[in-house]
DNA sequence: TCCATCACCTGAGCGC
DNA sequence: TGCGCTCAGGTGATGG
């Protein structure tokens, strides 16, 4: 399940092949994703060139020269760099788009289209415009992104801090794993209503977000059921979590038995003694 | 404006 | 072994 450290991931390991080449032809298997793939999408990419491969938020954005496409792996997509050879592997199931290069294909494989692939042109104006992007919050490694910010936008507000951190108009890229992991690191109960956190509390919230997902990273991303990088390898960050998918199980702090509650239709795992 | 809930989707895991 | 149910969760849409 893609959150900001996977996706990065994935950015990490596709731009290195893409950038700079020119996509040879794209065959879409299925339209019907998040929301439908363009009609023309393969003609408008086919021969066009990536400049770069940049990522907001959970976004993945394709730079070529008249537009960007845009992709969301949703909870179980994938990006796969695989040789282009005489006989490349065949497409499995849900393997919905590939990008065919003179050397290699990008495929992408989303088992519960959940993801999306869209095109912005560029006469529309910049990608950071486009309406999925326009509204979202900070980057979590802008120097715009402090307690401060959080303490700010979060005042009189009386949603718990997680859904707050979840919510994504505040600060991007901080999923259900990541959300429960920081506010541990932060020492913050996730039920506390976000609006009675207090300033200092969200200094150290905003500095545990930073480094959950900078460790995350570093990891090659977690492995939960479906995420694999690009190379097809799984990260190892789901080994180090202090509390996601640990119920019942002692803090790796305190001893005492990780809780599990249900927050906004969402898993929520903490420590009973050290997060107050 | 804020908040809660729903919908989308499929595979894994579990009980029977 | 097979069937049916529940759960997982990112995020836009909807309604109170």
């Amino acid at each position: 399940m893609p959150e900001l450290p996977e996706v990065e991931v994935t950015r990490r390991g596709i731009e290195p092949y893409v950038a700079g080449r020119r996509v040879e032809r794209v065959d879409v298997r299925t339209r019907a994703l998040r929301w439908p793939v363009p009609a023309d999408f393969a003609s408008t990419l086919g021969k066009k060139r990536v400049r770069k491969v940049e990522r907001r938020g959970k976004y993945l954005l394709f730079e070529i020269e008249d537009g960007w496409f845009i992709v969301h792996l949703g909870m179980t997509g994938t990006l796969r760099v695989l040789p282009h050879t005489a006989e490349p592997p065949a497409p499995a199931k849900h393997d919905h788009i590939d990008w065919i290069f003179d050397e290699f294909i990008l495929r992408f494989r989303d088992p519960r289209r959940f993801g999306a692939v869209l095109w912005h042109p560029r006469d529309a104006g910049d990608v950071l415009d486009h309406p999925l992007l326009a509204t979202l919050g900070v980057e979590p490694f802008a120097p715009e992104f402090t307690g401060a910010l959080m303490h700010r936008r979060t005042r009189g507000r009386k949603v718990s801090v997680k859904q707050a951190l979840l919510a994504g108009d505040i600060v991007v890229g901080v999923g259900n794993i990541y959300a429960s992991e920081s506010l541990f690191r932060a020492g913050i109960r996730p039920t506390t209503p976000a609006g009675r956190v207090s300033l200092a509390r969200y200094d150290l919230l905003a500095t545990a977000v930073r480094a959950t997902l900078a460790a995350a990273i570093d990891k090659g991303g977690s492995t939960l059921r479906d995420f694999v990088g690009s190379n097809g390898e799984s990260g190892y960050f789901q080994l180090d979590y202090f509390v996601y998918d640990r119920a019942g199980l002692p803090c790796r702090v305190c001893g005492t038995p990780i809780k599990q509650i249900v927050q906004g239709q969402r898993s929520t795992y903490f420590c009973p003694h050290c997060q107050r």
